[in-house]
DNA sequence: TAACTGTTATATGTCTCATATAACACCTAT
DNA sequence: ATAGGTGTTATATGAGACATATAACAGTTA
């Protein structure tokens, strides 16, 4: 389910964060579902059980998920809307690149077709 | 000119990389023409040395600016190309991105607003 | 010669990330 | 009640990236 690159530039915490909000928002796992424990998730990937919690602490903190103490770590029955907004948040950047791209001289349509790609893969 | 934020996330020499190239782009620094000396930069941020020198040395490597012993560092004739065609690489990123911006539910036309702004401002 | 420039080198400090390890408390099924 | 799972907390350690401090050497130019 999970897979790590120990060599990304990015955390590994992060790219578990990423993960499960990518599981969240493709429905991969649903809100009130138990989620991989701590130390399973730990010896699964070979990582830290440390390196682990630091991703779930972050994700409960930003009430993604809950832990009960003895039973694990669920989904929240709002993660998806969290997640979502979350996703809104990262607007700003995103003009920002595009900005970016427009001074480069990238064309238009070139950015046009990969925005229709994106939104194309889920109207089915 | 160059604007540094030490709190960033992003590392000071980056900053630097970033904002020449933007400078390339936009025509703010010219191909040929000299660039602020590692020292003077230094001194204008209050960086150290080695930190300008370390985003200098980076550009040298990817062919975006030269250096000449004794007189400074230079812009190269082709480096809006070079600095074109790095931009060019992130369009797989930027796909990347907006896959996650569709799965959170954000609609089209939000996107495409964003992508007209960006390329609206350079056509006058 | 003086005052710039790039270049190279070493040492130091700080922070983040990740590991190793241990101990404690809670829950549940046997 | 015991065993084995769970979360929780804590400390110590190591590695690497980032940035600093400092120094010395060499090339260019007025």
């Amino acid at each position: 389910m999970f897979q790590i690159d120990a060599m990304s530039r990015t955390p590994m915490y992060e790219q578990i964060k990423e993960q499960l909000e990518k599981f969240i928002l493709n429905g991969t796992i649903a809100p009130g579902e138990q989620i991989p424990s701590v130390r399973s998730l730990s010896l699964q990937l070979s990582i830290n059980p440390n390196t682990i919690l630091k991703a779930y602490s972050e994700l409960d903190t930003q009430g993604i998920i809950y832990s009960v103490p003895g039973k694990g770590y669920f989904v929240c029955e709002n993660a998806l809307d969290i997640v979502s907004a979350a996703k809104y948040d990262k607007l700003d950047e995103l003009s920002a690149v595009l900005a970016d791209m427009a001074l480069a001289g990238i064309p238009k349509e070139e950015i046009l077709q990969r925005v229709n790609k994106a939104y194309t893969k889920h109207d089915r």
